[in-house]
DNA sequence: CTGAACATATTTGTAAGACAAATGACAAGC
DNA sequence: GCTTGTCATTTGTCTTACAAATATGTTCAG
């Protein structure tokens, strides 16, 4: 029987959401001895070939560990990389709860406020224009769509204009955790413009290159939000 | 002709490292397309499927993207996963330009003092006691290696008690990253326990509970090592 | 009965060959 | 010149085959 392929749909990145999700949404605990490859290619309905590649990638993730013979493990939830995107995204996918929010909202009070005296410190005139448009796109816009996008990106051209990828990168993928989280309540929809104020004053502090001043316009932004965020659980 | 199995070494973890090294090197340059992965194998002597191993991995970090026909090229920088641990040593490994350096240290700055002040209010007893333990040996340390071996557990017990794993996984990657220029030059080398003080002050805040205290004392420490490697830079 | 050396079976690591589908490039026709 | 269709190249997938490692069980000596 001549061996049959089937149409190339990049199947270990599917095998690599399936398993990964499973695992750090903590069906797949972690000690658990997983089935042997050729099992579990069976399982998948993928050839062995495919499961190995979507392997690598996780164990290059920290999630899984593998030794002949003995077969694969999942790892210890501390041998995995949470700053991964992928990571983080199964993670807000499979844990709501509120710990691990916490844990997020952490990193961003930590993060912006540092990353906007740092844009405030090095950002170069196109990248102050860049923010700029941002911020007139914000004040123009009526639908909370036109409104969402441009937040985007705002918060984008400010972490450009940190000129520090390491911080950039962190940043972006924190706040793309966070974003998946934003329901937006039909409460904080309703007057979706309050932080306007608050960034037109860190992009004010960015343009007159004022590091102090960006850091606390952000910290009270930070601030609202997390009040807003108090109210909107109350309210739920 | 019977197809000959190489001793398994997990090559693919090779070409991971030799084509990762390669392009965050900056010898495989963004935009550049790479030999298909027929020649490419051929090339690295290594079979198509163990190529196809590593060049997901790579994929996944973000350095490398791949289309049918076109082949694969090396992805534009603000693609790459910075956080990621290899591409953190991989730059580190090839690029000991100052300008790197800094950012490394600008990370470090706005996450220790962090870290600390959430060690301070979230630590548990025993990680208290784990961090104290290692404050001991850094006292007691004789050889420069003693020492070494206790600050780095000194620094492991104070993120572990941050209780925040996202903020301990990004401490150690940055300090792992930063370590590797620690060549511990000679003047360094001779008066190694100088930051000591800095970190009994830390261990105190932290066992009394002063987020605020923790944070001016770790600034303290990074300010004073920043001194030295000036100091140390202009001696060279 | 205990323990150590040995044999065996299972599992991952590697290689190679074949086919499917996508797609850039080129040629033909309008 | 522009569109359309063919073709060749490249990645995606599957299968088979073997090598090496190693957990497990077995056998034999004491």
């Amino acid at each position: 029987m001549p061996p049959k392929a089937a149409s190339p749909r990049n199947l270990h990145v599917q095998v690599i959401e399936e398993l990964g999700g499973l695992i750090v949404g903590g069906v797949l605990r972690p000690g658990d001895p997983l089935p042997g490859e050729a099992r579990l290619a069976e399982q998948l309905a993928v050839s062995r070939t495919v499961l190995r590649e979507a392997l690598k990638v996780l164990a290059a993730k920290g999630l899984i560990e593998t030794r002949q013979k003995t077969g694969m493990r999942v790892r210890d939830a501390r041998f995995w990389n949470h700053l991964d995107a992928n990571v983080l995204a199964w993670r807000c996918a499979a844990m709501p709860t509120e710990d691990f929010v916490d844990k997020l909202v952490e990193m961003r009070a930590i993060i912006e406020p540092a990353a906007v005296a740092a844009a405030a410190r090095r950002r170069d005139p196109a990248q102050l224009a860049a923010i700029g448009e941002a911020l007139e796109a914000m004040e123009e816009a009526q639908t909370l769509d036109d409104w969402a996008e441009a937040d985007l990106r705002f918060h984008e051209a400010v972490l450009t204009a940190t000129n520090n990828e390491l911080l950039s990168s962190l940043f972006g993928v924190i706040e793309t955790a966070l974003g998946t989280f934003f329901v937006m309540s039909a409460r904080t929809a309703k007057n979706f413009r309050y932080s306007l104020p608050h960034h037109r004053a860190v992009y004010e502090a960015i343009r007159r290159r004022r590091p102090n001043e960006a850091t606390a316009a952000m910290q009270a932004m930070i601030a609202d939000s997390r009040a807003n965020m108090r109210k909107g659980k109350k309210s739920s």
